[in-house]
DNA sequence: CGTATTTGACCCGCGC
DNA sequence: GCGCGGGTCAAATACG
């Protein structure tokens, strides 16, 4: 198995003791992780860095106990390490060696390196590689065992199982700092499109001088045009809290829950949180007051009290996300934790329709519908609704913020407009332009809807259309990823957010045309898709999903200089993967655990 | 025992 | 006003 990762790892134990001989992984690694640490996606310096002071300092992070161990230790471990494979110099191994060790010495003179440090960081490494899998029990049976060969394949075990930990642990904090990344990353995508949109309706609306007063305060409270860096803020209706300040138009997405009626019959008067002024949680209870949502429920108040526009809000409030994709799962996995509180029999569909709740917080609005298509039941349909009112790990918030773009660009308009549309047509075209996919935009009231269709057909068999709604046909040619789109689909969700977020803002600060979405090179991202597996059962179901995570790490790994697209799409994969896998797994159990997926 | 799911009942809006 | 359908509630049940 180990022997397997042969992209990584080398059999030859003294390349392990350098760890600047790890041929790629690292090399993509650790610039990245350099880089992030000061600005995410930005300066990914070629590989020509040297990660050997990474492992160094992961080992010396990462293992201080052991190190110290390691110096109570006898030194005969390492030494006898060393002894061993010098003993074996007559193993056909060696040249590999040796010509590794030329090539380390190649690496080192780039990197700067003295080579004199060789040999103490060989023995570094030999202590922090060791310390943990093998010092302990290993090498003891060796210094016992008369075998050399035995001695040194266990000593090759031992090195590869020293050097997998040391890789998971350097991924682990890799992966912590990509989710760091990347909830910035998407959080100041949330504001910027907030803020472009604003911008794009300003002239829409300049009617409507409280939405041009709101909207001043929203730019001077979001930064001044989103340009400064924003404190990263965890929740997903952050722009909504910028929104909300205005209240009035956009926010109204952000609860978009409850049947329009009850919605329209109720006044927007709790806040969920601090932050946000938007009157429009939601409330979500019915008038009767049910227990179970928390602090939203607010005793509604007199319909008197809403105007015109707010009555109009309501309606406008449930803007929804509709997420076609093929899965074998009863639901799709999409990093948050969902309870489900009914299900009903829908008219026109065998299936039932399921409904969820989101559970990751007390009051959270958000909720999902999930049924498959009556056509093809291969075909799951989720429905999102709402926005999150609590922090979510990254793998929840590519859905949310998608989710959340989705509603927000699409009631972005005051009205289902043409202008309407046609933002959301900048969304749909943003939102997903590197699957193979179709996003249909509904502006049907009262629950205008986005549709994202990842059903790998390119002609997907699409469920009655309102005569208001149009398709926005991506244009890319469908790729291996989408074999198993949803499963992916969290995956294809991070991915589409950051290339929208990339996409969109590149162009619109190069174009400064926002409502241009046609300038969106969507050829570009044609070269996004990244094979990502949200899920563990992804993973091991799908055997393209494998090809084309290899054809992705190979990419990333061949391609590692790529500066623009490639690698910022490679690190979004890496991202992307690092946190679904972890997310995957955490969220998989937890809702495992809770019953929930 | 706590939590999640199931499922029938209920509420509400809408159309006739 | 009535029926239908969508959506939600909450008691019962299942599960770990």
């Amino acid at each position: 198995m180990a022997n397997g990762s042969g992209l990584s790892f080398d059999p030859d134990p003294i390349k392990h003791f350098l760890p600047f001989l790890q041929p790629t992984k690292l090399f993509n690694f650790q610039p990245l992780l350099t880089s992030m640490e000061s600005s995410p996606y930005k300066n990914r310096s070629p590989p020509s860095t040297i990660q050997f002071p990474v492992n160094l300092n992961c080992s010396n992070t990462d293992h201080n106990q052991e190190e110290e161990e390691q110096k109570i230790r006898p030194v005969i471990d390492e030494m006898d390490f060393f002894a061993d494979h010098k003993k074996d110099g007559s193993n056909s191994e060696e040249p590999a060696t040796t010509a590794n060790n030329t090539a380390v010495d190649t690496e080192r003179k780039e990197s700067n390196t003295p080579p004199p440090e060789l040999d103490f960081n060989i023995n570094t490494g030999l202590h922090l590689l060791t310390a943990n899998t093998y010092s302990d029990q290993s090498i003891v049976e060796d210094g016992l065992s008369p075998n050399s060969e035995d001695k040194r394949t266990k000593n090759e075990l031992a090195v590869l199982q020293a050097e997998l930990e040391r890789m998971n642990g350097e991924n682990r904090r890799l992966k912590d700092m990509l989710n760091q990344a990347t909830n910035n990353y998407s959080n100041l995508h949330m504001q910027m499109m907030t803020m472009i949109q604003q911008q794009q309706h300003q002239e829409n609306d300049q009617h409507d001088g409280k939405s041009e007063e709101v909207r001043q305060q929203i730019q001077s409270k979001n930064g001044h045009g989103g340009g400064g860096q924003i404190v990263p803020r965890q929740f997903m209706d952050l722009g909504l809290a910028a929104a909300t300040g205005s209240e009035a138009e956009e926010t109204s997405l952000s609860s978009s829950e409850g049947r329009s009626g009850r919605d329209k019959s109720r006044s927007p008067t709790n806040n969920m949180e601090s932050g946000s002024t938007c009157g429009i949680v939601r409330e979500d209870s019915p008038e009767k007051g049910s227990p179970g949502w928390g602090p939203n429920k607010i005793p509604r108040l007199g319909n008197g009290s809403k105007s015109t526009d707010q009555a109009t809000e309501a309606t406008m409030r449930k803007a929804r996300v509709s997420v076609r994709a093929r899965s074998e799962a009863p639901m799709i996995t999409d990093g948050c934790q969902w309870r489900k509180y009914g299900q009903k029999m829908a008219k026109g569909n065998p299936c039932p329709r399921a409904y969820y709740r989101c559970t990751m917080a007390a009051g959270c609005p958000v909720r999902k519908q999930v049924q498959r298509c009556a056509e093809d039941r291969t075909i799951l349909i989720t429905t999102y609704e709402g926005t999150h009112n609590h922090p979510l790990p990254p793998a929840a918030m590519a859905m949310a913020s998608t989710t959340s773009s989705a509603a927000r660009m699409l009631l972005s308009g005051s009205m289902p407009s043409a202008d309407g549309l046609m933002n959301s047509n900048f969304f749909a075209r943003t939102l997903l332009p590197c699957s193979s996919s179709m996003a249909t935009i509904s502006a049907s009231a009262p629950f205008p809807t986005v549709t994202l269709d990842l059903t790998q057909s390119p002609n997907p068999l699409q469920f009655p259309r309102s005569p208001n709604q149009f398709q926005v046909p991506f244009s890319n040619p469908p790729h291996n990823m989408l074999s198993n789109p949803a499963a992916l689909l969290p995956q294809i969700f991070n991915q589409a957010l950051y290339n929208q977020s990339k996409f969109s803002g590149l162009q619109l600060s190069q174009d400064s045309e926002g409502q241009n979405p046609s300038t969106l090179p969507s050829s570009i991202h044609q070269s996004n898709h990244n094979p990502l597996a949200d899920t563990v059962n992804a993973l091991t179901a799908d055997p393209n999903f494998t090809a084309a995570l290899a054809a992705a790490i190979t990419s990333l790994i061949g391609n590692p200089q790529q500066p623009n697209n490639g690698s910022t799409n490679n690190t979004t994969a890496i991202t992307t993967t690092a946190n679904n896998q972890n997310s995957s797994v955490t969220t998989n159990g937890n809702n495992t655990s809770n019953g929930n997926q």
